[in-house]
DNA sequence: ATGGCCGGTAGACACATGTATACACAGGTT
DNA sequence: AACCTGTGTATACATGTGTCTACCGGCCAT
């Protein structure tokens, strides 16, 4: 089982975005992408298939991890030098990819009204195209090891801070000072993350997910509008317009 | 360690409020409260101990609660038949202790206007006073056990509900349909679950996280106020009211 | 061709775990 | 008195785990 993740040496590397360097990879193999050698690769998206079932991160073994992978458990240690280190590669590698998705996103969103039903519905997409990577960031977020905790944490602020310049660039809410844009972002890409859980489990409730998340979003927006009202102010607004 | 937590037969006594009826328990022996016998308690105490530090109830073995508890691990069985029910138990202890929270902040809670402030204060308080109960709950509504996180969302789901219909009953935001009400209170329940785990976890970030959460409720509300408006009317009010 | 390295394998060790059976001691009931 | 039941203990076993050392086949550079 993993530990306690007590080594920050290797913290830093993995975590904010590229995948790590792969302890000095001979230039002419065949790169899967990633920078990945077949074996690594193997543990790896063993990790996330048994992840998606009913495990954690945090909770898987060696062998088990080896079985899964078809590979000699033994020969986990040619690739990582403990389940530590295996974690956090196994972050690196979902950053990477979710990197790659936002960045997607980013080039299609392009009409500024009402965008937010459209980028809604393709971040849901994304995340049901890629299960094993949204289950383990939901549940390392809060589970019990506090190097992965910081390290997705991380990644997350840096996706909403992406998000939130994004927003103030394209000044879809220019009525919203920026330090309030950036608070509404953070609150709004952990709650998508959450809901992306159900949104992969229950189908059912899809089209209901996505109408909450967009007013999530909107009420978020439009209530930051009035944060320099006072309340009785914003009760006789309401009711004028009621 | 604790498996798929397969069987259902438990399920539904211990989690949906009360803890379970402590299977035929003698109506003489001292019940420190909550109907549990000595050595019961131990062993939920040493797993709430265990899961403050950095594991989860998922992970927690039988001889290391034993063994924190100071008991023969075998003593375990004498309590529970197995690790799938003793989880379910835990939870059954901090739904009720959590069930106590929430009336006595009930009955604190008076004011109506600018409630939210005080309400946010205490609640906070509640998780800090609570550590271990916190955590378990934020972190196996997203674990591995399908069970444990179906257990947690009902609950979590009965406070939205008593929370929406608090605010419905004393017409705190008269403005806002029931409907809108209800979907606000779950998602502000779980935002303040989340949250709550850093504020246990990081001092400095207390005051900060406080007024984030009022934030957010005000600006739910607020903006739930205007959802029959269209885009462009709610900047106008923005700019006229600016 | 030779040597070194990387990736994969095999066997073995000490240890922790879940479970089962059997034993011991208390209190209360009959 | 004997008895039962609830609680805690001791011993034992099969299994799974992380780690260690040793071996083996390609591949590349020299």
């Amino acid at each position: 089982m993993l530990g306690l993740f007590g080594g920050l040496w290797f913290w830093g590397l993995a975590v904010c975005g590229k995948v790590a360097p792969t302890a000095a990879l001979a230039p002419h193999q065949e790169e899967k992408m990633n920078g990945l050698t077949g074996g690594k690769l193997k543990l790896i998206q063993a990790a996330l298939r048994l992840i998606t079932e009913t495990r954690s991160l945090t909770s898987l073994g060696l062998r088990e991890l080896a079985r899964e992978a078809g590979l000699n458990p033994n020969t986990f240690y040619r690739h990582f030098k403990s389940l530590d280190e295996f974690g956090l590669q196994v972050l690196g590698y979902i950053a990477e990819e979710m990197k790659a998705g936002v960045r997607d996103l980013r080039q299609m969103a392009d009409s500024s009204e009402q965008a937010s039903r459209d980028t809604v519905a393709f971040v849901y997409h994304y995340f049901l195209a890629n299960p094993a990577a949204t289950t383990v960031a939901v549940r390392e977020l809060h589970g019990p090891s506090p190097i992965l905790r910081r390290a997705l944490e991380s990644q997350l602020e840096a996706s909403a801070r992406e998000m939130a310049e994004d927003i103030i660039e394209r000044q879809l809410v220019s009525a919203v000072p920026p330090e309030t844009i950036h608070e509404i972002s953070r609150m709004t890409i952990r709650y998508i993350l959450f809901r992306a859980m159900d949104y992969i489990e229950k189908p059912a409730q899809r089209e209901t997910i996505q109408t909450e998340t967009e007013h999530f979003i909107n009420r978020q927006f439009r209530g930051a509008m009035l944060d320099h009202l006072s309340q009785t102010e914003v009760e006789r607004l309401a009711l004028k317009h009621g």
